[in-house]
DNA sequence: CGTGTGACCGGCG
DNA sequence: ACGCCGGCCACAC
């Protein structure tokens, strides 16, 4: 089965905080494929909670590369600027059209595959 | 201590 | 194809 990175954390809050920290520059990830690394894809509702939290949190979060199923930011408006995820994505070398993640698919980053060998 | 909600996802009508 | 509803866990009131 799949093995957390760091047994510390035992809430899924720090657990998503861990995997969202561990995604590569250039690359993303969803909500779903977090929870689903967790083991609880259908608490994907969860996921985007603790990203709320890494906005308030003190740790550097990049939420940014965080978006839905469909590749669209659709956390971009909890985010200082409305526009600051676009922004960071576009920095990571992707590109983001209408609040969505060009080329989503091929920038997908699983970490139950990634992480999990 | 109990209820409500939350940046989602998947299934069903 | 679109819309609605249920579900999951944690945190806030």
């Amino acid at each position: 089965m799949k093995k957390i990175i760091n047994k510390k954390a035992n809430c899924f809050f720090d657990d998503v905080f861990d995997v969202v920290k561990l995604i590569p520059r250039g690359k993303v990830t969803s909500y779903g494929a977090i929870a689903n690394y967790l083991g609880t894809k259908s608490s994907a509702r969860m996921v985007g909670w603790a990203m709320n939290a890494s906005h308030t949190s003190s740790l550097k979060i990049p939420a940014q590369r965080v978006v839905n199923r469909n590749g669209m930011l659709t956390g971009k408006h909890h985010f200082t600027t409305p526009t600051e995820m676009e922004e960071l994505l576009k920095k990571d070398g992707l590109i983001v059209l209408n609040d969505t993640v060009v080329d989503f698919k091929n920038k997908f980053w699983d970490p139950a595959i990634e992480i999990d060998l």
